[in-house]
DNA sequence: CATGAATGAGTGTTCATTCAT
DNA sequence: AATGAATGAACACTCATTCAT
């Protein structure tokens, strides 16, 4: 937020390097969460996964939560990405297109640490009203993309509604299919009938 | 082990005795979760919570997960019961009428303690190849329940597939309905339309 | 100690029985000791071997330091019987015979229970003024065995430091030789080294 | 870290504070153990003894139990020192004044805190094939002894057998003078007693 | 700013002991 | 007497957090 007379692609050194910290620290965080050890989690391992000291990370948390709250923001970051690059790409495709790029988005993102998105909706009080941060952002995917669509879709559709089953389905088979896939079932096809499943709940 | 020739119902107190304080024991869990307060799910508070001292938990339960462990199970239990009821009543009705009263029935179970769920599936080791217990006997409800109705439903489904589908979305919406619907959709509509996304999942 | 008028053979039931019991739980502790689990050593444990219910101790010792004591008598009476047979037996051999058949029956009370005595001694608090209880028995037992060969000895020793230095030779060997023995030394070995250190001692 | 060029005793500061503070940690147990009260030896009793946070004693310690070892250590590290000691001023003497010297050196060492060696003999697991570390040192020292006075000795003795034998009179004798040693029966004469014993068993 | 030694409230658990049955 | 469920003080140990260096 300084001034920056001179040099414009130039943060502070100061900053920097903070950012820099505050990023090695989340990423030891989601080092030790892919390796699966949950008890691992402890302030002082994290530090010492990222290689910094226990009061380095003090230095940029307050607390424990406030690191999965950053690890959190990053998330809905991700996901803001994916989603507007699924809805660049496949905007003006079919519906069925579009929907089964939103699903592979949402799923991509969250099979890429999928013990992450378990241990955000634990550690994160969410807040009352419900997760307005997420499903927002689901919701203005949504509203656009169905935009383009409506004469396939049923009238009378509550959006919010629409959304939060929506967002619920996708969610819950996307951490499913990595997490508590039966035997038989491959990841692919749990894809598949994902998309199956948004599809004809939208046409229903 | 007194001579007890007329009322056969009679426990030996001993035992009696033991399954009343388990039982007090995994209620003080419950109304624990019930509050929220997380925290406070402590051994000691959780004896506090039961009336009962810490040593008569440990007399019961191994460790802090057997506590965990035993609620599991009258989940299990509960799920059981609730499934077979559904069943009795709504076996000869539509196929319609019948997932309604499966995903009634399955609403029902989570939302009397939407905590519960979350807990167990964080604090139960979710044993590999699947979360067995739980949707085998979603499995052979399913099962049942569609054998009735194969000429409503498109040939060449995969039932391990489709189950495993059913009940993330059951589950998923029926816990997200409780804690994190937003706020312009009620309970009501949040089950109808899970019956809904079910339903054209299963006829797409 | 109640009145027995006609059946000399006799002793009330109920000390009887409260005897039997007693035996019972300090065989159980033995037993536990043999098994090496010195962590088993628990009162409710120690009742679970012994076969009989945790009150049941109670009624019987008033504390668990009581069951030490206990079995700290009945070790001491049975060095009692032991020196009391070997005198017996060697009272008229030759010095060398009669202090072998002494620390052979040392060891030998040692060796069948080498867990217990480093227990006793740990457990029992060495009442000031040395183990009176115990050293007694063998100044005794010294006095008499030595007293026949009074001329084998160099004249003038204590009789008080004599037994205190044997004493201690003896059990420390008779122990070590069996809990700390060296690999490539044998029991008998040791057996016949700690006689010839006794005697040497005793001649110097 | 920061430039000393003159003064090169300095360890740096943070190792520094860490081996004081594990030192205090030591010293307390051994403290507590001087006073006698053997059931407050807990590890929380241990940090109020040494003035430091029950944190404190968990981070230089893994458990109660390497408390315990890490005294075992600076145990055998002083009977090292010790025995090297009286090897290198009696090196030369008779026979008859080294073991003296010896003796009077382990039976200081054991005398100054007569209850650490029981609580280590207890509390150590003795390895398998005899607590090695030990008679090894006492085994080096003795042959050392030994080896310019063969001529007084009987020959063909085993050595191991016979460090085993002294290394047992001279711990036994040495703690029993210091903790159970009888009403007239004086320090000094007991040790004097135990110098002869292990010299009357030598040339035995 | 960075460090990491220090802190101590709090956790899960044990076990000697009591007492209603 | 005998039982064993119940008790709860105490234990070994953890970990989020602080602060002197």
């Amino acid at each position: 937020m300084k001034a920056r007379p001179s040099a414009p692609e130039r943060r502070s050194p100061t900053q920097q390097r903070a950012r820099q910290t505050v990023e090695t620290i989340l990423d030891a965080v989601l080092r030790i969460l892919r390796r699966g050890d949950l008890n691992a989690l402890t302030t002082n391992h994290i530090a010492e996964a990222a290689g910094v000291s226990i009061g380095s990370v003090y230095q940029y948390f307050p607390d424990k939560q406030a690191i999965f709250a950053a690890l959190h923001q990053r998330h809905l970051a991700e996901v803001d990405r994916v989603i507007g690059s699924a809805l660049a790409q496949h905007g003006s495709s079919s519906l069925q297109a579009l929907i089964a790029a939103l699903v592979e988005a949402m799923i991509d993102v969250h099979t890429a640490d999928p013990n992450l998105y378990e241990l955000l909706s634990t550690q994160i009080p969410p807040r009352p009203g419900g997760s307005r941060d997420f499903s927002q952002r689901l919701h203005g995917a949504f509203r656009l993309a169905l935009a383009a669509h409506v004469r396939e879709l049923p009238p009378e559709r509550d959006l919010d509604l629409t959304v939060f089953v929506m967002t619920h389905i996708v969610d819950s088979l996307g951490h499913g299919a990595v997490l508590r896939r039966p035997a038989g079932v491959s990841l692919a096809a749990a894809r598949e009938e994902t998309v199956r499943a948004v599809l004809a709940y939208l046409r229903s």
